[in-house]
DNA sequence: CTTCATATGTGAAAATATTCACATAATTTT
DNA sequence: AAAATTATGTGAATATTTTCACATATGAAG
């Protein structure tokens, strides 16, 4: 059955109610105190989960630490999800930088960049690759997500490389359209849209 | 007339088509290449317009420069928005130093941190206000958007702040739901969700 | 001038996504 | 032990979004 891209979006942020649940003692949860957390319905909720399976217990709602790590298995964030970084400019140093990662079960494994002046140097305790290594190091290193801070013209170009090398997710942060073959899932962070969207629903300007 | 915020996303993307068009001197477009540029259906791209208006001539097309600055005007783009970053660490810096701005037409006209350490001292050239300042600022700057990149425990209590202060846009970058009044436009650029997803489409690991 | 090719704008239809509402079952109260 | 309460899971209903399909207009070719 094909499960709405929403849906797999909201577990997410079920998964990370959830997890600050857990921390926090909490055992059991109704569909309404996962709803209102997150300012959904509660038949949203339960429909999101139903696509994946019975959860939950009629008449006491779910127990939290089960249905974190159901939630986790739907996701396939059981064992940890390897992840490469091109592009070690601002943003790809930004991100190295960011403790978050772990905690969110990924694990970067690889960075890589094609300028001479950075191959080869170290960026928070990480050899930075050179990009024509790119397709041996995922075979090694098994890589699941490939995520790219290249400059927008180099983003279509790097896309190809990273798709022919069997990496089957992309999350980019160029504002570029990427084509890429089918099987290849792409996220898109792209700030314009975001700022030229709020500033569609911040009104015209007075 | 309710306007399906998909499709506002959508405007973002044609306006940035339409910008690199120009740009190579492209003078004339149909809905249909511009469909195919983003991997979209060609009706698809006239019904968007439609809801604003009737932009094309039958059997010609749409003058790119002209639907570029109609949809400028639709985003509220014309007249450049200002924008503030709250939180200067790896993140806001990182965005900062980011050139893209200005061509995007917005401005960032104050950034702002909670740190002693942080405030009074230059950053990309601005100088770091004291977030209690923000208000004050907020009125004599006519910020129009607020980035923030707070530590997850302080977004809501922040998100609090600005939205008191009169601004109807945030962009977050923290983990987290934020509770605003309605009328506050905030769009999440989350970085958990974005890979949690793509972990779930590149498929359960063998 | 007429015909042909092109491409918009939009109601209608189809496809998707959300919400309702209720049968069902577990738990708590009396 | 019965009644009342709570809350799931899910078909059906509703709402939203996308796609179709065509009347209509424009420009080019003959
Ligand atoms: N900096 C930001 O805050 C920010 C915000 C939003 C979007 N972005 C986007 O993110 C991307 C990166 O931004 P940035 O500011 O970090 O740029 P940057 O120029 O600082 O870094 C880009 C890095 O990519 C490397 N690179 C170029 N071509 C490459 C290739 N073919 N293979 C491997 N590496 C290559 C460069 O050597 C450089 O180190 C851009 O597309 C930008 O528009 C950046
Ligand atoms: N760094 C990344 O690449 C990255 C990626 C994705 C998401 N994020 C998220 O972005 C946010 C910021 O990340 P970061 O790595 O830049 O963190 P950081 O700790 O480097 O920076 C946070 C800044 O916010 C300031 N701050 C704290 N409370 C404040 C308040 N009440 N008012 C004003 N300023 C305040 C701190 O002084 C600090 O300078 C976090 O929520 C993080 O989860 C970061």
């Amino acid at each position: 059955m094909k499960i709405p891209e929403k849906t797999v979006r909201r577990l997410s942020l079920y998964y990370r109610c959830l997890y600050f649940l857990s921390q926090q003692g909490a055992y059991n949860l109704s569909s309404k105190s996962l709803a209102d957390l997150l300012e959904l319905e509660p038949a949203q909720v339960r429909k999101d989960l139903s696509y994946f399976g019975q959860f939950g217990k009629k008449g006491k709602g779910y127990d939290v630490l089960e249905l974190k790590n159901e939630i986790a298995k739907i996701l396939g964030l059981e064992k940890g999800r390897k992840v490469a970084i091109i592009g070690i400019g601002n943003l790809g140093n930004a991100l190295l930088s960011f403790k978050g990662f772990e905690v969110l079960g990924f694990q970067v494994v690889a960075i890589f960049d094609n300028s001479p002046n950075k191959i080869g140097k170290k960026y928070h305790g990480k050899i930075c690759q050179d990009i024509s290594a790119f397709p041996a190091i995922v075979r090694r290193e098994k890589i699941d997500i490939a995520i790219l801070t290249v400059p927008t013209e180099s983003a279509q170009e790097v896309a190809r490389l990273v798709s022919n090398s069997g990496i089957k997710a992309i999350l980019n942060f160029a504002p570029a359209h990427l084509n890429v073959p089918k099987g290849v899932a792409v996220s898109n962070i792209d700030l314009a849209v975001e700022l030229k969207s709020l500033s569609y629903f911040a009104g015209q300007k007075q």
